[in-house]
DNA sequence: CAATTGTGTAAGCCATGGCTTACCGTTAGC
DNA sequence: GCTAACGGTAAGCCATGGCTTACACAATTG
């Protein structure tokens, strides 16, 4: 039950933004932190959340860790919602990846 | 950004488990709280925070109120995660890219 | 009309958790 | 080696919110 996991840590709108910003691509923390409107500790503190439940890895550069986005984190939360839909767990697992493909070239 | 308070919302457990039972199809308040851990109020309590946000929908049949699944309520969650799987793929794209250019520049 | 059933609402308690400040270890630069 | 930048952790404050009990009111039943 990873997904009722997943859903509570994204719950909070803060750490929700601190997730966000790690689509563009791994950020130091320092640069996560500026311009939100909490302390930098209080991001590391949502970092350390992300982390344990999966949705974002860290890794060392020198005095700075740069944390990226995890796309596997949110699998299980993905495959609930589809579950709501039916039978559309299978067929989602194989277009994963293409859907995504036509859905843009449109 | 009714995403972000269809995750606060879910978030809850037993909330989720009131949520669930209404996959199954409408039940009556007394219906839904029967076996939960909770009390018949907190059932209510969190119904109302389901409906309001749009995730169940009620109807009233003699005394009892019947609420049911609104499957809706959950399309802006799941575009909001299909959205990040796309911007994973574009991160990781960007960076394949980068670390292309910087072998060949070497 | 009285009693019963079904459910929403109010008030209040209390645990959870997000935030801040303070502090500490670690790495880089001079 | 000193000093400064980076960031994790501790302690404590306080708002949020989920739970309970008590109550109110509508619909059904006899």
């Amino acid at each position: 039950m990873a997904y009722g996991n997943a859903l509570a840590v994204l719950a909070d709108p803060t750490r929700r933004k601190v997730f966000e910003r790690l689509r563009a691509g791994p950020r130091a923390v320092n640069v996560i932190a500026a311009g939100l409107p909490v302390s930098r500790p209080a991001v590391s503190q949502h970092l350390k959340v992300l982390k344990d439940a999966g949705l974002v890895e860290e890794r060392s550069q020198g005095v700075r860790r740069i944390y990226s986005f995890r796309r596997e984190g949110l699998m299980e939360l993905r495959e609930w919602l589809d579950s709501f839909w039916g039978d559309a767990l299978e067929a989602f697992k194989l277009e994963a990846e293409k859907s995504h493909k036509a859905r843009r070239s449109k």
